[in-house]
DNA sequence: CTTGCGAATGCAAGGGCTTTCATTTAGGCA
DNA sequence: TGCCTAAATGAAAGCCCTTGCATTCGCAAG
């Protein structure tokens, strides 16, 4: 930092000003512990001297780990993963990996682009975060023998493991919820695609297991928007008898139907109750508070983090690992 | 894929299948215009017999280039940036580059520690989007000499270049519009911080250069909420008389008021009008649509992009580079 | 003052690619 | 056919680390 260095340091220039070997140096990054305390002391000085900051690709090239971990989303801006993602990356830094982030768009082309850049890097981990994969991609990642954890669904054949909860047990339990709270005309705003599809089952089983009627519902495209719950409450609000409680596949929908709701001069959950999924900030936020599903991004994090700890051990890993999920019960119903 | 290969495929197994040097593989990829069509065409054989994918690490230390982009943002969870920078990562993987996505929590020892995370891995550009970064971690970026990109902001004195829009202007703009339309009382709620800061600045010298008398306002802490601006409400109800136009730092706290006004049973925008900031979707799909302050996130990623294909062939490039802003009219002010 | 042994360090061979410079090939023209 | 030039390709020297193995050091025990 306060040399004049023409070109950015190198390990040898460090050990040069420490007198030891590069060796040493490399050392001191990798296993700190086996390094002598005056040595390391030295080392660090250097470095300070320097301000040599150790070049990661040539690392990298050299043992075959890029601590680089490619977290594949289907988009950003209004996804329910959000909060899951920014707890997944926490633990991911915290062991020391970076992330590298990729958008699919749920698009496949791109997906696979995407995929051959990471395993360009050499990623030591892929993790697709409720991305759904084509035969093709699937089959690149198998053979290329790169650890893939699966997550936010838990598909019962995984590319290589799966870290998530059982979408149709979110249903399944949501019935559960929904009887026990004397509920009687469930209306279902179900998300398309397996997941969504998983959870609407899953609820319809348990409902009529139970003795119930099977619900109605309506399914919407992805992602779901706020403006789908606007839409939806029309719907619904032509339903006779009219639907007690909606059990939408977002709180985006959520939000939606409810202030729809509220505009037309309904009370929730007195005239009309509602459920939402994600656990999004806002749910909580809102007034009244709505009734949602959380998963414990943390958790989630943690799990995909210790997956690859212990892989990288060269442990066994169970394929499938639930994290589980919780319905927190608020206001709405 | 078809080879039983037991250890992943190198340039010079491409090469010898295709009965080249492995320079002209290498150029293949990097410069495909100058290898002979017939040769690109075994090459490319070779690569797909072989389920090559080439390694980028050995390719960005031997290149000194890494196609590696580090951006930098506060958070992704309930981020208004998250429009732009998905723009943004569009953008960039375009042009080949891959994204890693840093978050830095608004904690400048975080910010240290990921930025030299990204200084290891020879990025080839920083983009900092809506961080505030303190005096080390500018120091270190600008003597590692490194492409920094700011964005959202347009600072004064950037590290490196800007690439985004004056907030002060934006204010100053908000003001204008709100005096065209004919509001006399306007009430700021305005983000702490510098960016919030600048917009409420803006906002008042305009409007008390026009004559009106300096408008009153309350500052909230970032990230904004829907929640604050729910209890924010509480604060404008109590004003008499009450202001006729809530100015929101972001559309969040914009879709609060909203809310928070009609369940009072106020008018929007008869009673009340609103202007928010950001443009996120739900801005659009609300009802009342809500007036809001659009940023081209895709200009700003497109203008990233530019600026660094400029400087990779070591064109000049001017230090800042103002995309503006629009004030997107709808139903709520 | 040896000897022995674990701890600390050094040596040197790669890891897979890019790129400069040199060489070969192909094509056009006299 | 022969020569010249441009296009295409090849040879080999790095890029900056990590790591297995060899060596040295330091110290306790004999």
């Amino acid at each position: 930092m306060s040399e004049p260095n023409r070109k950015t340091a190198r390990l040898e220039d460090v050990a040069r000003l420490a007198q030891v070997s590069s060796a040493t140096v490399s050392r001191y990054f990798n296993s700190p512990d086996v390094v002598a305390e005056r040595t390391a002391k030295r080392i660090e000085d250097a470095i300070g001297r320097l301000g040599y900051v150790p070049n990661l690709m040539a690392g990298g090239l050299a043992s075959n780990r890029s601590k680089l971990v490619a977290v594949f989303v289907p988009e950003i801006a209004h996804s329910l993963f959000n909060d899951a993602i920014e707890e997944m990356v926490d633990g991911l830094s915290a062991q020391g990996y970076s992330v590298m982030l990729a958008m699919t768009r749920a698009n496949n082309a791109r997906l696979s682009k995407l995929v051959d850049m990471a395993l360009g890097r050499r990623v030591d981990a892929v993790i697709l975060t409720g991305v759904v994969s084509d035969r093709e991609t699937r089959d690149k990642l198998r053979s290329h023998n790169v650890t893939t954890i699966e997550t936010w669904g838990l598909p019962a054949d995984p590319i290589d493991v799966a870290v998530g909860f059982s979408h149709r047990e979110v249903g399944r339990e949501t019935a559960r919820f929904a009887r026990a709270k004397g509920y009687n005309r469930p209306f279902l705003v179900s998300a398309s695609g397996g997941r969504g599809e998983a959870r609407r089952i899953g609820f319809e089983d348990a409902w009529t297991d139970a003795g119930g009627t099977k619900p109605g519902g309506v399914e919407v495209s992805t992602p779901t928007s706020f403006a789908q719950g606007f839409e939806v409450f029309q719907t619904i609000r032509a339903q006779d008898p009219m639907p007690d409680l909606i059990v939408c596949a977002s709180d985006w929908l959520a939000l939606g139907v409810l202030f729809a709701a509220r505009e037309a001069g309904l009370q929730v959950p007195g005239d009309l109750a509602v459920i939402g999924f994600g656990n999004l900030s806002i749910a909580a936020e809102m007034r009244p508070a709505i009734t949602s599903v959380n998963i414990d991004g943390e958790l989630l994090g943690r799990q995909a983090a210790e997956v690859l700890r212990r892989k990288a051990l060269g442990e066994d890993v169970p394929r499938h690992t639930d994290v589980g999920f919780r319905i927190i019960e608020r206001d709405s119903a």
